[in-house]
Parts: C-alpha cells; sequence; structure tokens
DNA sequence: TGTACATCAGTGAACGCGCGTTCACTGATGTAC
DNA sequence: TGTACATCAGTGAACGCGCGTTCACTGATGTAC
C-alpha cells in the first residue's frame, strides 16, 4: 500500500475532515478513535502518527469545523442582512448540521471546552458580528441578529416535528430582516 | 439506616436534582451513574430502584433541568420585556447555568435527544415564546426576541474572557429593549 | 541509472480503565395477627 | 400493644464491553552511494 508522505497529508486531512462533521452532526463526546479511522478507510494504530491524543484531535477538529462554516458564510453572505439570514436559516441548514455553523451545531458544548477552542470560536463570533454590523443600526444590533440567528437555528433543530422548526425560522428570517437600515432606508 | 418509602422518594429527588444540576453544568454525556449515585450519599448498586437506565435518568433530568428553568424564569418574569432581558442576560445567569435555563445549556446537545427530550424543550420554547408576545410588535418579533437571549447566553458562556462575555450580554440586552412596543409607547 | 538500506506510515494485537448493569445479600421497615 | 415475618431500599462485588493508548512488527518509500 502507499505509505507516502502525500498520502499520510492526505489521510490526516481525511481524518480530520470527518471528524469536523461528525463533532457538528453528533456531538463532540461521541467522536470515537476507532470507528472515525474505520470511516477513514484505516486501522486505529495508526491514528497516534497524525494526532498526540483524542483531545488534541478534538481540538483540531473544532478549528476544522469552524473554518468549514465560516468558509460556507462567505460563499452565501449576500449584499443584506436578509439575504444572509435567509441563507443562515435555511432548512437546508437546519437539515445539513455536518456542513453547516459549527457555533450553532456545538455551541452549548463548547461552552465547556477548553480554552484555547473557546478562543477560536470566540473570534469567529466576533467575524460573524462584524459582517452584519454594515446592516444594522450599530453594534448592539449586529450582536442581537448574530446571537438570534446562532439561537434560532439552534431552537429549530431541537423541535422534533419539521413544522414547526420551519415555522421558527421563517419567524426568526422575518423579523431579522427589519433591523436591516439599509433595506429600511430603499424605497 | 433508614430505609423507608418517604427516604427512598427523597432519595429520587435528590439524585434526580443532582443529575439536573449536573447536565447544566457539565454536559448529559458525561452524567456517569457512580459519580452521581456517591454525591447523593448512596452506592452505584441502587440506581436501578430509581431509574431503569441511564437513558431513563437522562430523560428525566432534562425534564427537571427544564422545570427548573422555567421556574427561575417564573420568578424573574417582569413586567417588560426590557426587565426578562436583564434577568435572562445577567451575569448571575452566564454564572450559573446548573440552576438556569437548560435551553441554553444543553441547546445543541438537545438537538439530537430523544424526541421526547425534544418535544419537551420545544414546549418550554413555545412557553418562553409566548411569555414575551405581549410586549413585541408581532409573533415574528417574539421569536426573534427569545431567539436572541438563548442564543446570546450561549454566545457569554463561550468567551474565554469575562469583559468579551458581559459585553456580548450588554449589548443583546440593549438592542432587545428597543424591541419592546410597551416601552416605546411610553413617554 | 541502479542497488542497499534506513526511515517511517500503517497494522493489529494487547493493555488497563471506567462505565452501565446485574445480583446475592443485609437489615430496617411496616404489616398481619 | 406487642411479636413474627414478608417486603424492599440500599450495599458492594462482579460482569462484560467499549474506549484511549501502546507497541512490536511489516513492507513500501525515498535517500545515499
Amino acid at each position: 500500500m502507499g505509505h507516502s508522505q502525500a498520502q499520510k497529508a492526505e489521510n490526516r486531512e481525511r481524518i480530520l475532515a470527518l471528524a469536523a462533521a461528525h463533532i457538528r452532526a453528533h456531538g463532540i463526546d461521541s467522536l470515537a478513535v476507532a470507528p472515525l479511522m474505520d470511516a477513514a478507510g484505516l486501522t486505529h494504530g495508526g491514528f497516534y502518527g497524525h494526532f498526540a491524543s483524542r483531545d488534541a484531535l478534538i481540538a483540531a477538529a473544532i478549528m476544522r469545523a469552524l473554518d468549514d462554516g465560516a468558509a460556507g458564510a462567505a460563499r452565501a453572505s449576500g449584499g443584506s442582512l436578509g439575504e444572509i439570514a435567509r441563507s443562515y436559516l435555511s432548512r437546508r441548514h437546519r437539515e445539513s448540521p455536518a456542513t453547516g455553523c459549527a457555533i450553532a451545531a456545538i455551541g452549548s458544548e463548547t461552552t465547556r471546552a477548553s480554552d484555547a477552542s473557546r478562543a477560536a470560536m470566540a473570534a469567529q463570533i466576533d467575524a460573524f458580528i462584524a459582517g452584519v454590523r454594515p446592516f444594522v443600526a450599530d453594534e448592539d444590533h449586529a450582536a442581537l441578529a448574530v446571537s438570534a440567528m446562532v439561537g434560532a437555528l439552534t431552537l429549530a433543530r431541537i423541535y422534533p416535528d419539521r413544522d414547526s422548526a420551519d415555522a421558527v425560522l421563517k419567524a426568526v428570517r422575518t423579523a431579522i430582516a427589519t433591523l436591516d437600515t439599509q433595506a429600511a432606508a430603499d424605497p
């Protein structure tokens, strides 16, 4: 089998991507080394050639999940707050935690994570707020909009029935659009 | 030792209260039977006289944590949205997840809990929205306010430094107050 | 360009540990008379 | 009211299992000559 250095980098990348998706879809605590390595097509013994420990992997996976989410947000970031909210609070995003925003997916769990992980997520929260800032009246409303988007996505995923989940998303989408001072200035 | 029926009810109550506090402070997955029974002053073998399984305890503990949080909210619910936000988004609440709102404390984890647990939390979200409804312009803004409060408390707890955490709480408190149509009607 | 060998990515068995759960047992409780 | 006994809450040892981690080994890689 190919055990080249290039292969190793690819393998590490695959492990990390799978871990980042897993923690968003199934939570941090349920991430186990052996099943993860299996999913990556490797045996569990080789794990420690890539990461010092499970904790080190988790820290790296959180960073990766944050980057994933930020990349998705950048791709979708539109020219108005309504557009941002429409994308962030979409049914698609609600149904795809594994590829979506890490803040919403593992927010309450990260509350209890390492300081480094929490700092990384805090930085992304700040970036999210800064991205929304141009569209609203002041800093406070930027924090409000971001809190509401992260909160609403989390709440929507709690509802067991899809209709209620979608109703919450729609309600907050509509309400957030009224905070857009740019749009309000238009005729 | 007193093994009376009254004692048993007290013991079950103590176990459940400890579990409800634990899951809010340290997460659902980290709840383990033996340490919990130890904290309750009992040995772990007796656990199954009170609950059918760890999963059954978790379901009961989530319900209890929701009730705790609702009781706290009812005690603090004031005559304006600003008052509600001031209490919910207080430093005190941020620092005391074990006795506070379960939606914020275990929101992202509950996303992956049993349907019954999710339904119970969904009911409380609906109640929270209904409680805020009288103070805002429409249903959508009630959902916005609740999403923002739950979201902001979660975000604040992610920040490793207290000042940033408090700044987010304050920003969202201030912004939410502007949504209060009752207060806006005042001179 | 070709050969010899050190390196090292990945293998898979083995380890110790913590956990959920079971169970035979103990002794106080509370009921039947 | 007092005694005899069935009940049952709690005990603590034991179980099997999954998990994180280690390690001796394998065989392809890539470098030195």
